[in-house]
DNA sequence: ACTTGGATTGATATCGATAACATGGATGCA
DNA sequence: TGCATCCATGTTATCGATATCAATCCAAGT
């Protein structure tokens, strides 16, 4: 009797029930119209069958997935993380659930990710930053779904936009660190073309030594990201070798910033007398490690909170119009900067 | 003309190439033989349409998904993290997708997701651990695909395991530490009851205590997980105060460890002179940190590259017994401990 | 010339839930 | 009592790709 048998449908479930199929349909949507009673049978007869609801066919009759599309650079990175967290806990009270896919900071590798997600034909889509490929443009703009750009503030936004300036966050950083007195200040990121974000941070870093009319070529490349804590030291030993008299560095992120500051404590260099240290992003690092980490919040959380009401306000049809929901970063003066 | 036209179909397509459906449809595949020009020609026509593949109705009609469901207790876990990269860089080249969702180290959490998850049909499902409640058992049992637990050893697994016995890599640690002179050692982790893999650390610290004849009293129970770096702090001030004649510590994660390294640095409290202290996970925290951290290397990315092998394996019918994978932690020896 | 076989393409039915519409009975109100 | 409503449930057609079977064509082998 080793017949393999097929696993049961809601024709099964309709069948011992004694109802329609539709009747067991509407059973296990939440507010649909079932008396109580029918509801517990057909409820009893599923969990009796072992019956599993089969969401591939749900979907392709109601056009619906319940998905959101996520891209995020890195599935390893805490603030994307925290971005991510923050999102599905918000949609998931309605029943939404995150697609998840990481780029590894790559926006050709965007541009697959994107066409593969949209295929399974999500609710809204999520993307992290505002630079992709002329395509992955087209394919967001054509989805005839909500399209969010997050952690960025774009010139031209596709659709929606939850995020901030990381050019203005640093310059905030560098006009704090000019009003307590630091003027040979290096910048520790990544690779130009990969890390947008990083390349927008760099450029605000620039952006204000000039307009104090500042030195501005204490720029240290750490290789392609993710620019992590082993790149972050060995970018404090360039440093330090090509600019000894360097007296604050702003890293793109406080992983390369703690790594940074190991480097100084493995060569003894006193952080923040010798030299200040800041970061960028309030890891739960920075705030513990000794000394702590002067840095930027960027609300990672709050980036994922605010984009989950985006989206159940647009598919609320509450929003209309492309929603432009921007955040503050605060400066988190600590011990490695005076 | 504002009309809101529906999306293009494989219909409409096949209309636009003068080819039948099922044409366009052979010529979305990999393998499939259709001649080079039609294919050309049928995703010509489909780019001028702009139009979007529907795998909504592809997973109806062929009954597959690629989806792999995954379970992991949290996504701002690094270990979690590097385990379900690695997983879904093994598995993409078969064009599988990673489908992930997180329990927050709840079993009533994970049973909830493992039902939602399955409603996608998946291919194969993957969780974090081999503690579930009876429902998650049976619903695993039931769902007719693969089933891999991992980061543990079950002892009656449901399907297939890749992991690791947590009690006997922290034994080994205390082994360690106990041929190196330490006697009075402490244990910091969470509460008995949600993370399981942290119990079985800590099962497997008390085990080793016992067999070597020590102390088994310094448990500090930093509260419910995810253990982290403020956790772990914490833990290392009630320790200090209730145990103050602590020789070395084994903390649950390489993140409390660090925790607690910080706090005896603020105390000014000589590591490891004084006071060793080990963590889990070899996270990249416990390299570069100073001083750097003795760990246990529990091979996160081995974990989900097996596994991704493992399930290549199964669903092309190269294996049909369940699978067990042992994955052997390294104790990794750093300047945190002698 | 005839068979065999591979390569390419087409026709039809189908995956399983549900949108849309319909129905019967109970309830409310004038 | 009569008519409008609402509630619970049923009927039918359908979402869009593809499994399956079938057909056509051309090259190769005998």
């Amino acid at each position: 009797m080793d017949t393999i048998r097929k696993p049961p449908t809601m024709a099964d479930v309709a069948r011992r029930t004694g109802v329609s199929p539709m009747t067991v349909s509407r059973a296990f949507k939440r507010d649909s119209s079932v008396s109580q009673e029918t509801r517990e049978a057909v409820l009893r007869a599923a969990e009796e069958l072992g019956y599993v609801f089969d969401s591939t066919a749900s979907n392709l009759r109601s056009q619906r997935t319940d998905f959101i599309a996520v891209t995020i650079p890195s599935i390893n990175n805490a603030n994307f993380a925290d971005t991510v967290r923050a999102l599905s806990d918000g949609v998931s009270e309605r029943g939404l659930q995150i697609l998840l896919g990481y780029t590894n900071y790559d926006v050709a590798e965007e541009e697959r990710l994107i066409e593969q997600l949209l295929r399974r034909k999500p609710e809204a889509i999520v993307v992290t930053g505002g630079k992709h490929t002329p395509r992955a443009r087209k394919l967001l703009s054509n989805a005839g779904i909500p399209v969010i750009e997050t952690w960025d503030l774009p010139e031209e936004p596709i659709g929606h936009v939850v995020g901030f300036s990381n050019a203005l966050a640093v310059r905030e950083m560098v006009d704090h660190f000019v009003s307590v007195g630091y003027r040979k200040i290096a910048f520790i990121g990544g690779d130009a073309d990969r890390d947008t974000r990083g390349t927008d941070r760099r450029a605000g870093f620039i952006a204000a030594l000039v307009h104090h009319g500042l030195d501005t070529s204490r720029l240290i490349a750490a290789g392609p990201p993710p620019i992590s804590m082993r790149e972050g030291a060995d970018a404090m030993r360039q440093l330090l070798e090509r600019f000894p008299d360097t007296e604050a560095v702003i890293c793109v992120s406080d992983l390369s910033a703690f790594g940074a500051l190991t480097e100084c404590q493995r060569r003894g260099i006193a952080v923040p007398d010798r030299i200040a240290i800041a970061g960028f992003g309030d890891y739960e690092i920075g705030a513990i490690c000794v000394p702590s980490l002067t840095t930027i919040n960027a609300f990672a959380s709050e980036i994922g909170a605010k984009t989950a009401e985006l989206i159940l306000d647009v598919l609320n049809g509450k929003l209309d119009q492309p929603g432009r929901v921007t955040i503050r970063p605060d400066l988190i003066l600590r011990q490695t900067s005076r």
